[in-house]
DNA sequence: ATGAATGCAAAGGTTTTGCACCCCC
DNA sequence: GGGGGTGCAAAACCTTTGCATTCAT
């Protein structure tokens, strides 16, 4: 059984951080941008993927939806509403809360976001969509979310769905675990 | 690969509903009570557990836990505090909302009732701890609710986790899926 | 000029909390 | 009689909506 299949990432690059202590909020750990030069490059290609979206569906542009992607991309790898409302109101104070709750749906239609799993409080989690499926792996100690992927459980998810009766669309997958982090 | 290995029970069992119509509850469906005697033989078991829990904790009895106890043994598979909070109101209306939300994790302590996956709603989803683990595999036209066991992904997950140096504690896996009650 | 997008504030829906009272041990 | 448990109502919390206004096309 090969190692290979497995990958993961950390979604919280900052491994200097004690993993002992609690955190309130899942996205103080996934904040840490980890390239200013990556994000800007995937900023300026999500624009893009915005911008046709909205000429295809006749909206409108808007300046409001340009600082919240921007902020989307610069600061959140996995985010909830609030997360975003909070971040953005550092960056932007002039964007309104009910602005961010309206774009939300926009962005995911555009398939530049995504919904993922609740977070540890029950809250939508949204994630940026980057073509690559992967589940989650949560740190029940220090909270940060990490990624993986595994064909194999991808694969056997496929088969029990098709022999139970179902055509499978999509899928939830989340693992809480506590990493090796203490003990090391 | 050995299909004897898959396991799955219909939550709802009322399989005369049209499978078209998308609900407004998950737990309308969900609320079918299979079999009253094993109903009642089920509440008296988690009375006495609830009983063993409240005497270990100093904890005092309380009338309105064991109604509320009742009503989810009888009548819930898988629930929200809202659907528990209506139920409730229809067999004993005297009891409180903030009496519920209360107890649900007290429920949940003692390994009564667990937290399940998120409904469509983004609602937590309890759902009796039988003992027997399952993960959920939800129909997208229907609504159903329905649990499936493989042992292969069980296993995967581990190997995973452990490889990358995690110690898994608990998952949530959910497939949402098309059944193909429509096209038979 | 038309209708999308916005900010604000108000409303909505769900869960939690404060408080006085009740009841179990 | 001490402290958990309760109901009620108020508060807290997150999200959605109404409305007048601004802005993009």
């Amino acid at each position: 059984m090969s190692q290979a299949r497995f990958s993961i990432t950390a979604t919280a690059l900052d491994q200097r951080l004690p993993c002992g202590r609690p955190l309130q909020k899942i996205s103080e750990y996934s904040s840490c941008a980890p390239d200013r030069r990556a994000a800007d490059d995937l900023l300026h290609r999500l624009t893009g993927k915005l911008n046709d979206f909205v000429r295809e569906k006749k909206l409108k542009k808007s300046e409001s939806r340009e600082k919240i992607l921007a902020v989307i991309v610069r600061e959140a790898r996995h985010f909830t509403a609030l997360d975003l409302l909070e971040r953005l109101g550092k960056s932007y104070p002039d964007v309104g809360k009910a602005t961010v709750y309206r774009n939300l749906p926009v962005f995911v239609a555009s398939r530049i976001i995504k919904e993922g799993p609740p977070d540890v409080d029950g809250h939508v989690l949204y994630e940026l969509a980057d073509g690559h499926h992967h589940d989650h792996i949560v740190c029940l100690d220090c909270r940060r979310i990490f990624e993986f992927h595994d064909e194999a459980i991808e694969k056997r998810q496929e088969l029990v769905s098709d022999q139970l009766g179902f055509v499978p669309r999509e899928h939830r997958h989340i693992i809480y675990a506590k990493c090796s982090y203490r003990s090391r």
